[in-house]
DNA sequence: ACCCAAACCGACCAAGTTGACTGTTATGGA
DNA sequence: TCCATAACAGTCAACTTGGTCGGTTTGGGT
């Protein structure tokens, strides 16, 4: 989400500032009107520039989009690290860390990454770019839900495929819940989500193993 | 997806094909470019019909898309429909009719509907349609399921609320898939699947319920 | 043989979208 | 102070997209 080291260096203060109302004014256009709506001349009006200025910074749409990637995973990981600091220490840990989980899926930041998600599926540059950024972003949460958790080390495998699961669930919800708007419902969801993991947790796992690991993966 | 009584009556045999052409065409449109590159003009152009008779059949690009989830679910139900009746029946149930979901969900079929269901979130009448459709859909695969595994009731509470989180998870599986690709990792998913469905099935619920079901769904 | 409505054709148009282009303003450094 | 360059402004042309419209073809009924 940042230009490069030497463009930075040249960067003003200005510029970064209007660098990054267009880049919110696109994240807010994906949110609103989704991926097909998210055009330049939109993001333009909603950021409140020139058209010099938005081609200034980004020279294509393509460039606009690929760099909203990372503006957005930014967003998303302050909000991910502002929520798990202001949980409740006294709570159920494993309960919060999903609650934790599914606030950062059901929101509209996730709605927006949803939209950049399904989009990259044709589309190799904005996949390349999301693959970068989620892997990071994923790397991330993970290490901030086993602090919540209590769990000593955010790379055992059993932690990671529990979390993984949990994951899948939720992404999962998240999608449904775009269509029907059911609180209920992803409470319900969410204490699935919970048991399951911590069953995953503290079985010794009853499922069968994908017994690899040795090398990553085999398409 | 089919025209109302009264135009089907009128309706000649080869508007029927010229018609489905197109459909298929929105399809496989949707399924190789994406929705944002569904255009009328591609359409045409794979469909190999004129403009005119485009129009003739779909007055504007929202009818067709409208029309397309309705074409669109009535191949993924003879899809589904297929596959069920092959399964074989010398297998484990709940092993086969997990398999069964996820092949389901991880074809290019689910891909097409997973970019309508996404841009039905910024459009409410794609989201009427495909409520429409998913709910019929959804009820239809739980009954085949239900014969799959043996069970006597469809709609019993705990099945249906297993067979719930089994989709939220594919659901979320079937977008992972969408960026990596990683054949182990999806056998793997599905050997989670099952046995959390398998637990749901037989286990007393563990999981705090939803405390409702008085009313189906109250959205 | 004739008629009529559905089916189909393709040129045309208006609006939208993108990005190139020329000019203007601000800012930091020599 | 002055200048080089980044930042910004606004217009415009090329192209795409969705939709219209007048006309032609097809096929079943009479």
């Amino acid at each position: 989400m940042s230009p490069t080291g030497q463009q930075a260096a040249a960067m003003q203060e200005r510029a970064v500032r209007t660098r990054t109302r267009i880049l919110d004014a696109t994240v807010d256009t994906l949110i609103n009107d989704g991926y097909r709506a998210t055009t330049t001349a939109s993001v333009q009006a909603l950021a409140g520039v020139s058209r010099g200025a938005l081609m200034h910074h980004f020279p294509s749409r393509q460039d606009l989009l690929l760099q909203a990637v990372g503006h957005l995973a930014t967003k998303r990981g302050e909000w991910f690290r502002d929520r798990a600091a202001a949980l409740d220490p006294r709570s159920d840990r494993i309960a919060a860390g999903m609650s934790l989980l599914w606030s950062t899926m059901s929101g509209p930041l996730f709605a927006a990454a949803t939209e950049l998600w399904v989009a990259a599926r044709t589309d190799d540059a904005l996949r390349e770019a999301l693959l970068v950024h989620e892997r990071q972003l994923g790397e991330a949460a993970r290490e901030v839900i086993a602090e919540v958790l209590g769990m000593p080390d955010p790379d055992a495998t059993d932690f990671r495929r529990a979390l993984d699961v949990a994951l899948q669930i939720f992404r999962g919800a998240s999608l449904t819940a775009l269509l029907r708007d059911d609180a209920r419902w992803e409470r319900h969801i969410v204490a699935v989500a919970t048991t399951t993991f911590r069953e995953m947790l503290t079985d010794p796992d009853p499922i069968p193993s994908p017994n690899h690991d040795p090398n990553k993966d085999e398409q």
